[in-house]
DNA sequence: TGCCAGGCCGGGT
DNA sequence: ACCCGGCATGGC
């Protein structure tokens, strides 16, 4: 990768660190939340996330075993302000599943397995997709994999840096290939990506006072 | 009021 | 290989 893009990708975390700070994500106690979390945020306004944990919380559900054993239908009441309830109540089901199934629901033999395997293996979980897994990987489990998802592509392409058919894959290779493979570095630089992006980069918002428009903007939103 | 949110899946071309 | 609708609550 260009040393252009490096300095590039660099430049871009130093402005946004310098304008918001460190983000001390994931918002989470717990390994377990992050992942329950993972999967709630799909597509879903965090705010409404935080709720659900809440009810989870409360019902002492947050827990792999009591979320496995639980009926599905009380579940899905506790997840409801979430959205997409019914969806990610399965979702989390399978999760559980599996991770009682193969390990035995413990944390640390799970980030024990090599990455690439255990990207893999999250992958192949109905309802986990490409941003779940890596949230799991990096959030939960401390690992060196860069996250993605829709603010990033967002604001890469109104700087120019991937064009518009850029997918999941190119968009992570290009910032592991970039930057150097570190967890706390990966935490931040996502954290500091959703942050611009709510503030600065929705869909049809300006970009005035995001803390990135000193760089060129050669395409309009 | 409509659009959007820290996606993912399944079915249709 | 793409494209698209469904899922669903809550905030602005």
């Amino acid at each position: 990768m260009s040393t252009r893009t490096t300095d590039t990708l660099r430049a871009f975390y130093e402005a946004m660190l310098a304008a918001w700070g460190p983000q001390h994500w994931w918002p989470a106690e717990t390994p377990t939340e992050v992942i329950v979390g993972a999967i709630l945020t799909q597509n879903t306004a965090w705010r409404n996330v935080e709720r659900a944990i809440v009810n989870l919380k409360r019902a002492g559900a947050l827990d792999c075993r009591r979320l496995g054993d639980m009926p599905l239908d009380q579940l899905t009441e506790l997840i409801r302000p979430a959205g997409t309830y019914r969806v990610k109540a399965r979702r989390l089901r399978s999760f559980v599943d599996w991770f009682r199934q193969c390990y035995d629901a413990d944390i640390e033999r799970m980030f024990a397995t090599p990455v690439d395997t255990l990207r893999e293996q999250l992958l192949g979980i109905h309802g986990i997709g490409r941003e779940t897994a890596d949230s799991i990987l990096l959030y939960a489990g401390g690992l060196a994999t860069f996250v993605v998802d829709a603010y990033t592509a967002r604001i890469l392409y109104r700087h120019r840096l991937i064009d518009d058919s850029a997918d999941y894959d190119e968009i992570k290779e290009l910032f592991e290939s970039s930057l150097p493979a570190d967890p706390g570095l990966f935490n931040e630089y996502h954290a500091l990506l959703v942050r611009t992006g709510k503030q600065h980069c929705r869909p049809r918002a300006r970009c005035s006072g995001c803390p990135l428009e000193p760089f060129e903007h050669e395409v309009s939103p």
